[in-house]
DNA sequence: GTTGACCTTAGACCTAACTCTAAGGTTTAT
DNA sequence: ATAAACCTTAGAGTTAGGTCTAAGGTCAAC
C-alpha cells in the first residue's frame, strides 16, 4: 500500500496530478486510512502507469477514460473499439500536423523572401507579404 | 468610416473578435461617434487585414503585436528583427510538428499491431502495449 | 413613436490539462 | 511536545484565443 507521494515517485506523476486524475475518474485509491489518506495497491500502480503511457502516446484524458473502461472489462469490448479510438486519435494528430505543416511552409517562404539584414524594414518582404494578405496559401485556419 | 459590423464584414473577423483585439492592443478604431460607436478608416482596415494574415500564418497575438509595432515605424526597425520573430515562430512550429510526428509514429505502430476485429479485447495488442509502458519510444512529452 | 437592428461595456465562460493556494489535520522524528 | 514533513479538501489560477451574456444606449424605418 503506497501513499500518494510514493505513487507519485513510482509513476513520475505529481500528487497534484494524481488527485486531478482521480477527480476526473481515471485513477482512484483502492483504500483510505482512517485519517483519509489515500492508499494505492499494485493494481493501482499499474493503472496509473497505463494512464501515463496512454497520455504520452497522445491520448486525451477523455480517450484514456474510454480505454480504461475497456481495460477493466476486456471480455465485453472488442479490438475494434480499441482501434477505433486509436484511429480517431491518429486522424486528429494527422490533421494537426497538416495544419502546422501549412504554417511551416508559409513561414519558410516568408523567411526565404527576406534578407534578414540590418537595413530598416521599409522594404521588408515579410512585412510586404503580410500586408498583401496571401489569400491563396493560407495556413489552414478558417476565417471565424 | 466603417462601423464595427462593416469592418467585420470586410475582414471576416467577428465584431466580438475585433473588440477583443482592441482590448489586446492590436486594432483600435481611429474615431468614435458621439455615442461611442467605433469608426474605422481605410488604414484601420489594412491593419486589421494585416493582423488576420499574420494570424493565419501562425503568429500568436503577441507576435502580431510586435510585428505591428515594427509596421508603424519601419525606419526604426530592421529586417533582422522581422526575421527573428519569424524564425522563432518557425522553430516553435517545427517543435510541435516533431512532437506530433512522434505521437503519429506511436499510434501507427499501435494500429498496425492490432487486428481491429470483433473479437474481445482480452489479447488486444494495443491494450498490451499501453500496459507495458513503452519506455523507449515516448511521444515527446516529459514526465512532469 | 415604437419596433428591431445595431452599438456600448464589463465581465463570465469555454477547452485542456494541469498547477497552485489556503486552511487545516496527521505522522514522524527528536 | 513540538517542528518538519506529509496529507486532506475546495476552489482559484494558468495559457491562448476567443465567445457569449447582461444590461443598457442609439439609430433607421415604418
Amino acid at each position: 500500500m503506497l501513499k500518494i507521494s510514493e505513487l507519485s515517485a513510482r509513476t513520475g506523476l505529481s500528487a497534484h496530478t494524481l488527485r486531478f486524475y482521480e477527480k476526473h475518474g481515471l485513477i482512484t485509491a483502492s483504500d483510505r486510512s482512517e485519517a483519509g489518506y489515500r492508499f494505492y495497491t499494485d493494481a493501482d500502480v499499474r493503472r496509473a502507469e497505463f494512464v501515463k503511457t496512454a497520455r504520452n502516446s497522445g491520448f486525451s484524458l477523455e480517450d484514456i477514460g474510454q480505454l480504461l473502461s475497456i481495460r477493466v472489462d476486456k471480455l465485453s469490448h472488442s479490438c475494434q473499439e480499441v482501434t477505433d479510438i486509436t484511429r480517431l486519435k491518429l486522424d486528429e494528430v494527422n490533421g494537426k500536423i497538416a495544419e502546422l505543416q501549412s504554417m511551416q511552409q508559409t513561414l519558410m517562404i516568408l523567411l526565404d523572401s527576406c534578407c534578414g539584414g540590418p537595413e530598416n524594414a521599409t522594404h521588408c518582404s515579410i512585412m510586404e507579404a503580410l500586408e498583401e494578405g496571401e489569400s491563396r496559401k493560407n495556413a489552414g485556419r478558417e476565417t471565424s
